[in-house]
DNA sequence: ATTTTACTTCGAGTATACTTGAAGTAAAAT
DNA sequence: ATTTTACTTCAAGTATACTCGAAGTAAAAT
């Protein structure tokens, strides 16, 4: 008879997969965003479903939920699924995140015509040259 | 003689405009980021070159750009510009705008998918059909 | 005339997300 | 055998960006 042994990681590995200092792994757990993280030895040993949760961790926290809202989600999620708050959540932090995108795309338009702006003011300068206005920047398109 | 009368604004009019708390603007002045600003019997009174300041503290702040970092945006572009330097951090808060881009992209995705997977689960639900698998959902482009 | 509204300054307090420090353990390296 | 390394727990401290409270002023509304 075999005995299927579940591959675990221990929290240095986690640390670099997802580059996150070992302080905030164990600041999760404290949070409750990550727990029944069984110990080997009294090391945490971290399965694929923690590593599952950690990825959904950063995702919604890099657009913008907080960890209060993902502990809500996950909450809503886990025991005997509320699906109706699940999807309410969903639903809603998705338009959050459309919003966001159109936004750093705005910016991120703004922003390449003030480097522009810039790196051409500097070859102005160098080669003695007529210095550019904003006003030709402000609506163009790069 | 006509003394031409320079349109001004006052804080809680920059406020809707911008859709920041007064207290903030008052913040961005005691830092430094917003100065200058003229007092009509006690009151700020912002023109427009306090608007566009502003425009682009909301900017770079909302592409991450932390208040001390856009103080010293300000420093190298203000007095007598240090244009190298100026140029030097558009450049690198570029190159982080397009990475924020490119995760944010990223993460839109798979959440799109998450909202998917969990309104097809109650959908499932509700009709007693067979419950749709997660793994039929991770690489699938919606 | 006096109350209300909309500001003013200055200092202190708060929320979020970590981050550090102290004291301990246990296995691996020297 | 003992030092080093890599963790452990728990409590306290920090950074960033606000946010609030108190006391005051001055013009507009009643």
């Amino acid at each position: 008879m075999k005995t299927a042994t579940v591959k675990t990681y221990s929290i240095t590995e986690v640390s670099k997969m997802y580059h996150l200092p070992t302080t905030t792994l164990r600041y999760y757990e404290d949070l409750g965003l990550l727990y029944d993280i069984p110990r080997i030895k009294g090391r945490r040993a971290y399965t694929q479903a923690h590593l599952n949760r950690l990825g959904a961790i950063c995702c919604f926290k890099d657009t913008g939920m907080t960890l209060k809202e993902l502990q809500e989600l996950f909450d809503a999620q886990d025991d005997d699924a509320d699906l109706d708050k699940t999807c309410a959540i969903l639903d809603n932090h998705y338009k959050r995140v459309l919003e966001q995108l159109a936004l750093l795309k705005k910016n991120e338009r703004h922003i390449k015509r003030k480097v522009r702006f810039y790196h051409d003011i500097r070859s102005a300068k160098e080669n003695h040259s007529k210095l550019p206005d904003w006003d030709d920047y402000r609506d163009r398109e790069f």
